[in-house]
RNA sequence: GGGGCUGUGGGGUAGCUUGGUAUCCUACGGGCUUUGGGAGCCUGAGACCCCGGUUCAAAUCCGGGCAGCCCCCCCA
């Protein structure tokens, strides 16, 4: 394997492919296909995002289509013309017949969203509406692709409020900053650094853009998350307005948003990962603990290997037993299993089978350790 | 947006300059033997990115497309 600090590149590219996370081989650019091993990490992400998010109340999971007329992308506004280079759209149906009225894949759910808004959001006991979803948006990217950091379909977290008022929506976003620090200490991210963007970097039709940046090995800094206040800039042009407790009179809603995607992913690999491949914070790992048998003739190993998982099961840890007979001398599996990142390795020999204890090796420090049966389970 | 590079079995490669039979390693299937840090022997299957051009003949030369990689810059 690529050494992780000389030539981060190679390795990240090499770790993605060893591990199973992504398969690059699919023949459009920048479409990857999601393995089984990296699906499953990502929907842990996604799972702590969601826990995160709905801990607070009040936030609603909704899911939106994919397609936006050309109508809906028609307001003269920056933010339309801040994407209109990155859009995919479709111009046919049906055989050869080209479409009524062009649709576009959404980069971004702004233009899908609001327009079911006004249909919402009639009076201030509407408010705050405070909605998220998770769902792949699409940017026709033309600089080069990367797996899980640039990307054409992007799995994409994004949340979107509508407020009474700016002050209403302040609190919005430091509610924002409540929730990334809950998901970044929960994939064991180091501190990370909140950027205001200046004028000409923020997103299109924000009043200001916050970044959570983060550094990957090599010294490249990695834009993970952005929460941005649209003020009323959206609502004006999406007409989005309600009424007050007065009645009658009518004001414009103040707006957020906050977006996410697998960078988060990517940042757990390249920030924890070494030259032996991955390693994943427990909360993420699709296995985590892996009990590796080694066959013996003696004493039936594998039957104290399946004893020792399913007590581990039953205390709620993911765990998996690496039955494979193929590869047979254990180094195999211990090299196999590091790679991939899983926390903790439970080694069962003849030893620990007449001894009854397990030996357990920890990815993050490649120590190992002899236990008595089960003593530390409950706290690794 | 700019600069450079590469596409050969699943992965990594030799062959390309000088056009003619495609090399090796690894992984994979079958069999036997093994087993406390990446096992061994036998055997089997598997590839020249796509389209066009030049040529008796193209993995090799030329053009285009698609895909990927590296550096600077930037987006989630």
């Amino acid at each position: 394997m690529e050494n992780r600090k000389s030539n981060f590149s190679e390795w990240y590219n090499e770790i993605i492919d060893l591990a199973g996370l992504s398969d690059k081989r699919y023949p459009v650019k920048g479409m990857n296909v999601w393995l089984p091993y990296g699906l499953k990490i990502m929907q842990h992400i996604d799972t702590i995002i969601r826990r995160a998010v709905d801990s607070r109340g009040g936030m609603q999971e909704v899911s939106f289509p994919l397609l936006i007329t050309r109508d809906q992308l028609s307001v003269e506004f920056e933010h339309v013309a801040g994407f209109e280079n990155e859009v995919f759209w479709v111009t046919r149906g049906g055989g050869k017949q080209p479409l009524e009225v062009e649709m576009a894949l959404r980069p971004t759910s702004e233009a899908a969203m609001y327009s079911m808004f006004p249909l919402w959001i009639r009076s201030h006991s509407d408010l705050p509406l405070r909605i998220y979803q998770i769902v792949n948006v699409y940017r026709y990217e033309t600089k080069h692709t990367r797996s899980f950091i640039r990307i054409r379909e992007i799995h994409f977290f994004e949340a979107h409020t509508a407020h009474r008022d700016y002050e209403d929506a302040e609190r919005q976003m430091r509610e924002y900053i409540d929730i990334w620090n809950e998901i970044t200490d929960a994939l064991c991210l180091p501190p990370y650094r909140i950027d205001r963007r200046p004028d000409w970097d923020k997103f299109p039709g924000a009043m200001y853009t916050l970044a959570f940046d983060t550094v990957m090995p090599g010294g490249r800094t990695l834009q993970i998350g952005t929460i941005h206040q649209y003020g009323e800039n959206f609502s004006r042009n999406y007409g989005i307005v309600y009424d007050d407790e007065r009645g009658g009179e009518h004001h414009y809603v103040s707006q957020t948003t906050f977006g996410m995607s697998e960078r988060l992913l990517a940042a757990v690999i390249g920030i924890h990962g070494d030259d032996q491949g991955l390693i994943l914070p427990p909360d993420i790992a699709p296995v985590q603990f892996i009990v590796v048998p080694i066959p013996s003739d003696r004493v039936d190993t594998l039957s104290f290997a399946r004893d020792v998982a399913s007590r581990a099961s039953a205390l709620g840890y993911r765990v998996r037993v690496d039955d494979r007979d193929n590869y047979t001398p254990p180094g195999y599996k211990y090299n196999d299993w590091e790679m991939r990142g899983v926390p903790v390795r439970i080694e069962i020999g003849e030893r620990e089978v007449s001894e009854g204890k397990v030996t357990l090796a920890l990815r993050s420090i490649r120590g190992r350790r002899s236990f008595p049966p089960w003593a530390r389970c409950r706290r690794t």
